[in-house]
DNA sequence: CCCGAATATATCGGGACGATATATGGATGG
DNA sequence: CCATCCATATATCGTCCCGATATATTCGGG
């Protein structure tokens, strides 16, 4: 799925602007859908805006630097729709800290500690902000989704939780010396 | 996490090809951790060789393409110590798959349908494969990551068999004309 | 009182992805 | 029986994206 198609996408639910795309994909709806970086969506609206695909306002502002708000066209909403019925790729997991994980006999056994607790506080905090219903939608989809990442949240914090001690004790145990 | 560590890693656990490398991210232990393409893994492992972090032997073989099995050295072994001790990065995740399920309002039931359904049998032949310990490592933090991916696709799997009737009948409602 | 965080847009370089090329053998099927 | 696809194996190349950085201002906390 292109960026075009995300912005798109968070257009259909209505006005935005560029950086409230980009908060739409870090804490908002789309939190644990797809991530999305400035540096992709402003020449990403640009695009769209030529092909007129969504149209911006320009909004100057006092205290704030001038916005520009974008509102999706009959077009952009065409051509979300197609992006939508064409073959799905594949979903596509980055975890620095799963990977360091896989390697917690050749860590201390500090950072480890830090490593799982500092996970456990994210997961702790991406519940609570997406049990407060701060970025719950209307339409079926969007609970459905919503739902589905809540389960997969649970479940990652749950077993990181009842798991911590097992790893921390093995890797601490006396025979790592003897082993190494 | 660039390529390099990552290539690092899995030489890490043994030697192997590009192509084995590959099969790791897809199929094997870091499959639901991490991605990686050919278009990044076989340049990488040039760059590492020339950093003295791998060595490579090519192996003519008869039947099939020559291979190059690549071996990590005591330099790149330092060189991943390094890395896993850096301050990760976030989890990036990119599915098609949920932002598209995001829009069911949009969609025609037979397509919701055919992508859920799609979607519990990846996540079951994921959950085979995962349980018959093929990828299943000696080490207590290859078991402990190998375990919570377990736990999250079988809480992901878990949701989508008990929450899919509830969608399809949403979206399929007489009322969702009246609301159209 | 200053520093950092938040709001807001824009650009640029480096790097990863995905498609494609090449070669071949085994399996699947019409 | 032949064709087509899949698996093995490496390599390259264009396109797109990420992440860092620049700029400007306001608000809150230490």
């Amino acid at each position: 799925m292109d960026i075009k198609t995300l912005c798109l996408g968070v257009l259909n639910r209505g006005d935005a602007t560029g950086y409230e795309i980009k908060k739409a994909f870090e804490e908002g709806p789309f939190g644990h859908i797809h991530v999305a970086s400035f540096g992709a969506i402003y020449p990403a609206l640009s695009v769209l805006s030529a092909a007129g695909m969504v149209v911006g306002r320009d909004m100057p502002q006092d205290k704030r630097p001038d916005k520009r708000i974008y509102s999706i066209t009959e077009s952009g909403r065409r051509a979300l729709m197609e992006a939508l019925m064409a073959p799905p790729d594949e979903d596509k997991v980055r975890s620095d800290v799963l990977f360091i994980l896989f390697f917690a006999h050749l860590l201390p056994v500090a950072r480890l500690t830090a490593l799982i607790d500092q996970r456990i506080v994210w997961y702790r905090n991406a519940l609570e902000r997406m049990e407060s219903g701060a970025c719950r939608g209307d339409h079926a989809g969007e609970r459905f989704v919503h739902g589905l990442g809540l389960a997969v949240y649970r479940a990652a914090a749950d077993y990181l939780t009842s798991h911590r001690e097992a790893l921390l004790d093995e890797v601490s145990a006396p025979d790592r010396l003897v082993a190494e």
